[in-house]
DNA sequence: TTAGGATATATGTACATACATAGATACATT
DNA sequence: AATGTATCTATGTATGTACATATATCCTAA
């Protein structure tokens, strides 16, 4: 990996700055440890300070990193959180945390839309969608369980290597765009079913989301729900008012 | 509304910067207008150009300001939706729905700060903060158990009327108004006491919500703890991708 | 008429610099 | 031993400056 920077490249320097953070603090030893201080870093890479900091300050707005005057700065000990203001996939959200995802299991199925599904496609209840469940977690488990049910319109054929990004698979091979997603969280306790995939007691808590997607044409696109152990996954959100 | 800023106040430019920024984008002739340069701009508030643009990255990150090199600064349409949309406390949210409130149970207490509250308040362990706790819910029965914590700034005495919405009490003899919160969505178990409040088995699933709530000036006034009946309490966000 | 070039405009990138301030630590004073 | 004080360190705040570059407009020459 690389971890300096190209003065000559086009790339604007606070870019590649950004890009080396990011990369930096997926180092296992900075989970603990200080990074270098700005002072250091910037001489280090030979960029000002200022620049540094443009590119610092991005990671600490996106909660990788937490300064503290006088001390230093840190990545942040969070495991796994989702923040509503920018938009990213699950595997986006690990990866920019440095988390290494792994796929557990991984089912595909066509099944006939119940009425729910079938009244948020907008398609009858004869039709049949494809239907995707993942078990995915980290290197030491797993921690969530999802299912998704996928438009028709878009053509999957359930042959899709869905290791993949998901966002990536639409995009790319289905140029669709996600573009919208309406979420509704709440705590569920896990059934048998649950418990035994994620490795917890039955009843215990679950942070349950349901996600409804949609292109830019405010068309359906996916329904996901999402089982997540409960000590793995916070859910954050920053609202300011209106007034 | 104040459009200009106090070189003499202890809060830093760029934050003055920012809320006169977020003031102005509200002004609805900046719904299609472009916002005036950043030179012009900077000389008009006799702040530096960089300061400015600090105040004005914030927002852009934010998504509520786009830019385009060579033409200009303009409001973002709508975007990032609930973010700014849904700022209600407790008893507006029920209100809106239409339903009423009913509190079970009220206790006031005067505790000192613990290395958490401290940090998050800048305040000593030695100092105490009032400690608020109520179990609320509909006619049928409880379902969520509230414990609050107040910044000592803000001067409550404890012996104020926590029926009234607490938002009113704080706005209006105290003239503190919230402004921004950070919320965490997470689920966890019911412990003994929290079954007993809630009348749930201990260990059921409860949806935890913790709230850090803070003023215009983005001083910490609130640190609030949400345990939600699990069935009574549905968490909605909508999102949409900033391109 | 129109492709192409000059120019104006506003943001984008980058640097050097200076001083303020919070937290920690070590040392001196009472 | 407790309290204050100085100092060190790293981030926080703020300015001035210079040049680059994307977009729009206007002007010019084939």
């Amino acid at each position: 990996m690389k971890f300096s920077i190209d003065h000559k490249s086009p790339v604007p320097l606070h870019i590649q700055a950004e890009e080396l953070l990011r990369n930096l603090i997926k180092q296992p030893e900075y989970a603990t440890k200080f990074l270098p201080n700005e002072v250091d870093m910037a001489k280090q890479l030979a960029i000002s300070r200022t620049t540094l900091r443009q590119a610092l300050n991005k990671l600490v707005y996106e909660g990788l990193l937490i300064r503290k005057k006088g001390i230093g700065t840190k990545v942040a000990e969070v495991c796994v959180s989702s923040k509503a203001s920018n938009w990213l996939s699950f595997s986006q959200e690990m990866q920019a945390r440095g988390i290494p995802i792994k796929n557990f299991e991984l089912h595909i199925s066509w099944v006939y839309a119940d009425e729910k599904l079938a009244h948020f496609f907008d398609i009858g209840t004869d039709k049949k969608v494809l239907k995707l469940e993942r078990l995915r977690g980290k290197e030491e488990g797993p921690f969530v369980y999802f299912i998704s049910y996928f438009h028709p319109r878009i053509g999957l054929t359930g042959d899709e290597d869905f290791k993949r990004p998901l966002y990536e698979i639409l995009e790319k091979d289905h140029s669709i765009i996600a573009n919208l997603s309406k979420e509704e969280i709440s705590a569920k306790a896990a059934d048998k079913f649950m418990a035994s995939k994620l490795d917890v007691e039955v009843g215990s808590p679950l942070l349950f989301r349901k996600r409804y997607v949609f292109d830019q044409a405010e068309r359906p696109i996916e329904y996901n729900l999402g089982y997540y152990h409960a000590d793995s996954f916070v859910y954050t959100v920053e609202s300011r008012r209106d007034t």
